[in-house]
RNA sequence: GGGCCGUUAGCUCAACUGGCAGAGCAGGGCACUCUUAAUGCCAAGGCUGGAGGUUCGACUCCUCCACGGCCUACCA
């Protein structure tokens, strides 16, 4: 702390002034208007402050906007004014008012009283360029929400968004629920788990890489539509695309299929792109997304026709295509691997409009219900946007006597997930659930697509970072 | 985990080939009652991320460490 400040903060106390205050009434400033002529009692933060002798413009920032407020010190008096000279950049006050407007015509509140609710103590940020250091703005996310309105403007977008997609489900008939979020037992997705203990019961938990099974578990309950927005762990690494913790939706509809949820998928995205952005077309870093219905549908087996590949079961033919485009295999072997890196160089990056990617095998979806007259295929689609992969859903495998032989399949593979089968699951399953249609859309990664962000980092408030030291 | 790059004042950035570390904003002082990146004048602000090394001399070259970014790997 600078001795300047606190020279300042001894000042206030030394008038008798408490420099943290309390409840203030106050109306937000983004509803103030130049209609207004009665008195408005505002509050917020000093963002910008221009002396002139006697009088004063200053910047006064909510969260609902920012309205340059004017003390003059024939108005406020000796001793009010005096006051006013020791407030700073970044101090929070109270203000009443009335509302006039300059000579340039710029609504502006004439400060009849106002208060210190809080003084700051550091200094903020350059008010020209913002606070533009990564690591600090991760670091101290309030800074960078107080100074970059770009940053505000990103997670209010992320705010509109999960709310829109609220009303939409619950338009449908859907409801939300919650489910565990440490599992005995990791499942409903590939990858590792992140392993904690609980001391009373002396047992090892995972928390969560997806809720799916739990939410299963609810349709054979009964429960016809649930969804949950949930944030899931997932112990890998970090990159522009992956945070350790990261917020998923997952829902699922009795009695419907792949091809409901690939409906839903499509009203939903466009339904927000509409109505929170106004749009039916974004800007995702130097490409225009078009969303405008109907989005593009692929079977998967295609793409492999596209890259000349005739037989995508024939591993040799996948290795050659991966030579040709120089693509490094290394550490890769099985079939699936080599695919899913062929897929992720060659096609990924192709999607940029909305793609549906239909019909995947059934080797890499234990949890989906197989194609008709093709037991090798599920029903399956995943969504790809801004080329990658934003959505994911099947047609739920509800035969529990068929989903035991796919975890049974599934544990002959390698893995880096414990290799334990969730029988208390199968066992659901043999009650009976009804058939469903089940989708996981990766709430940060549209809220990136939706906001321009290139880094998974900027859509979320505090990402991993190692502490400092 | 691997490769490349970065880290200089509270913030945003300079400093040529190794030769006294500089500016704007913020903060301090003075002036100024319609400014809006307010303006004018004055003063202050630094162990150049950390630890070693090379050198007469290191922000600059070398080694190690820390943190971050990008690419890559695992994955969504």
């Amino acid at each position: 702390m600078k001795n300047e400040k606190k020279e300042k903060l001894e000042w206030w106390k030394s008038q008798g002034i408490e420099p943290y205050g309390r409840r203030f009434n106050r109306e937000p400033i983004g509803g103030l208007s130049t209609e207004r002529k009665d008195s408005v009692s505002i509050a917020g933060r000093i963002m910008t402050v221009r002396r002139h002798g006697k009088a004063a413009f200053c910047d006064l920032m909510d969260w609902s906007g920012r309205v340059q407020i004017y003390f003059k010190k024939d108005i406020l008096g000796e001793e009010q004014f005096e006051k006013f000279k020791n407030l700073d950049v970044g101090d929070i006050i109270g203000v009443k008012g009335e509302i006039f407007t300059t000579h340039t015509g710029q609504l502006t509140v004439l400060v009849k009283d106002f208060i210190l609710l809080s003084k700051i103590l550091g200094t903020l940020p350059e008010k020209w360029h913002g606070l533009r250091d990564l690591e600090v703005r991760f670091r101290r996310r309030y800074l960078d929400l107080i100074v970059n309105s770009e940053a505000q403007n990103v997670f209010v977008a992320r705010v509109k968004i999960i709310n829109y997609i609220r009303s939409f489900l619950s338009g449908l008939g859907f409801i939300e629920v919650e489910t565990p979020m440490m599992h005995p037992i990791p499942g409903g997705a590939e990858a590792k788990p992140f392993i904690t203990h609980h001391n009373a019961l002396d047992m090892d938990l995972y928390l969560r890489i997806a809720p799916e099974l739990y939410l299963k578990r609810l349709l054979v309950g009964g429960m016809e539509k649930v969804y949950e927005i949930n944030r899931s762990f997932r112990n890998e690494g970090i990159s522009t695309l992956h945070n350790p913790e990261f917020t998923m939706l997952e829902l699922y509809s009795a009695y419907g299929d792949y091809k409901e949820m690939m409906d839903l998928t499509e009203n939903l995205i466009t339904g927000i792109v509409k109505q929170v952005f106004n749009e039916d077309k974004i800007k995702f870093q130097d490409t225009d997304i078009n969303f405008q219905s109907p989005w593009k549908k692929i079977y998967w087996e295609d793409c492999w026709k596209n890259l000349g590949i005739d037989n995508w079961r024939d591993i040799n033919s996948v290795k050659q295509t991966l030579s040709e485009k120089h693509i490094d295999t290394e550490g890769k072997e099985t079939l699936f691997d080599l695919l899913d890196l062929l897929f992720k160089r060659c096609i990924e990056p192709t999607l940029i409009n909305p793609t549906f990617v239909v019909k995947f095998p059934v080797e890499t979806s234990p949890l989906a219900k197989s194609w008709p007259d093709d037991t090798s295929m599920v029903e399956r689609f995943e969504l790809f946007i801004g080329g990658f992969e934003i959505a994911n859903a099947y047609s739920e495998l509800n035969d529990p006597v068929e989903q035991k032989i796919r975890f049974e399949e599934e544990l002959q593979r390698p893995s880096e997930r414990p290799k334990v089968i969730d029988d208390d699951y199968i066992e659901a399953l043999e009650y009976g659930m009804p058939p469903a249609g089940g989708l996981g859309i990766g709430i940060d990664r549209l809220v990136m697509i939706l906001t321009g962000c290139s880094s998974i980092r900027d859509v979320i408030l505090f990402p991993l970072l190692r502490p400092k030291q």
